[in-house]
DNA sequence: TATACCGGGCTCTGCCATCCCG
DNA sequence: CGGGATGGCAGAGCCCGGTATA
């Protein structure tokens, strides 16, 4: 029996399909009140509960009956989704499909507020569109009520200091606004954030940045910095203080990353750049902050990729290491880019050691690169005898340069 | 005056997993 | 046990221009 009811349970999900089942169960029990009770079933199917309870009634063999009574249970435990709220959604324009499929508990709720949530974003601004594509992607959202949103909304328009602001960020990241509902929480980071100090215009610039942050635990928050913090101390910096501020200002993600992943990319630059302590503190203080809430996986991917394809150029492990250290947003790029540029900078009869010493011409974009080494060729430059150096310029800087060598 | 050096701008959400509470 | 709250993850560069310096 065990082995005949698996199937069953596997189809239980949507109503029509609990339906079909049952209905497919009652042919086989071949009984005529059953198939009628089921019938009605299909009809009435929000008093479908107590048609099978009749339809319980018909059954006299007691295997059956328990049968029976096992899939009505799993049917009764699967709360069933509010036709009306799924209509009046619909109405709005929310995509409901993508909403069932990010939060489908929403949708069985009995009070949600979707009517409040569109008056008060209209009031700031939003237009129908915005506000049914909120939902589409934040379900949650109608659950939040009116004096939630006020509250919530007067804590983000006291950071970003226009509602048009608030709206531009809450459109990019609904989830960032929504995701929590505890008001006193986000109290606590403004305050906190503000205790690191991040002056007002750092905080607007974390909340348009990196919003997750406003809805994490004031204390995830916290250790990140506590972290940081230990970093500096244990690494014989001085101030402290400065140097927190200093790198969540220059990366603004980093406190929406995980400390596990901070810190493997710290240890990380540390032992395959064979850093001193100082050295280290340097790194972070400048490019490295970039770097660390970078896929953790993708840069020791890139460092290996950058290292296997130089020693192949005939470079050493120091000359490897001395690379990347000068310029660490070489990091970024991925195994495929990485050898794209350096074909095609080396195509062009430029040596390595050219790149060795200017890496920041591997920041231009591949296209960029080629347009302007061809150009360069056609009218007689000499990259070995004049340098390299005017790849990397600014588009206009490169436009007089180029215009001055015709 | 031209180039080197360097900092900073842009941008990073949407999904899944897990915990915890009612 | 379901669902809300929260944590954590993947993703994979390019460009501009101010200021110092030769």
């Amino acid at each position: 029996m065990g082995t005949r009811t698996l199937p069953f349970r596997k189809r239980l999900c949507p109503v029509s399909r609990q339906h079909q089942v049952i209905m497919t169960w009652c042919l086989k029990m071949a009984r005529r009140e059953l198939m009628q009770a089921a019938g009605n079933l299909l009809l009435y199917s929000g008093k479908y509960t107590c048609l099978l309870r009749l339809a319980e009634h018909k059954l006299h063999n007691p295997l059956q009956r328990r049968f029976f009574c096992i899939h009505v249970q799993l049917i009764e435990k699967q709360p069933k989704e509010n036709c009306n709220l799924v209509n009046r959604l619909e109405n709005m324009g929310v995509d409901v499909c993508m909403a069932r499929k990010r939060q489908p508990g929403v949708l069985k709720k009995m009070i949600t507020h979707e009517k409040g949530l569109t008056d008060f974003l209209q009031d700031k601004g939003a237009n129908k569109n915005l506000v049914a594509s909120v939902i589409s992607r934040y379900p949650r959202s109608i659950t939040r009520t009116h004096e939630h949103l006020e509250k919530k909304w007067e804590i983000w328009h006291g950071i970003l200091k226009s509602d048009s602001e608030v709206l531009k960020v809450l459109e990019r990241s609904p989830e960032s606004f929504f995701r929590s509902s505890n008001i006193a929480n986000l109290e606590k980071n403004v305050e906190f954030l503000s205790s690191v100090g991040l002056t007002s215009k750092q905080l607007a610039r974390l909340m348009v940045k990196a919003p997750r942050t406003f809805a994490n635990r004031m204390e995830l928050n916290q250790q990140m910095v506590d972290y940081l913090n230990d970093l500096h101390v244990g690494l014989g910096g001085e101030n402290t203080t400065e140097f927190v501020k200093q790198i969540i200002t220059k990366n603004m993600f980093l406190l929406s990353q995980s400390i596990t992943r901070v810190k493997a990319n710290i240890e990380f630059l540390q032992t395959a750049l064979k850093l001193s302590n100082r050295e280290l503190l340097l790194l972070l203080q400048g490019y490295g902050a970039d770097l660390l809430d970078l896929c953790h996986d993708y840069v020791k991917l890139n460092f290996r990729n950058i290292k296997f394809q130089l020693l192949a150029l005939g470079c050493t492990d120091e000359q490897v290491i001395h690379f990347v250290f000068r310029y660490p947003p070489l990091l970024y790029l991925s195994p495929n880019t990485f050898s794209d540029k350096i074909d095609c900078i080396l195509k062009s009869g430029i040596h390595i050691q050219q790149i060795l010493d200017k890496p920041r011409v591997l920041d231009v974009g591949i296209n960029t690169l080629t347009t302007r080494i061809s150009r360069l060729q056609d009218i007689g430059y000499n990259f070995q005898k004049d340098g390299i150096g005017l790849l990397e310029f600014s588009k206009t800087r490169f436009e007089a340069k180029f215009k001055k060598l015709l």
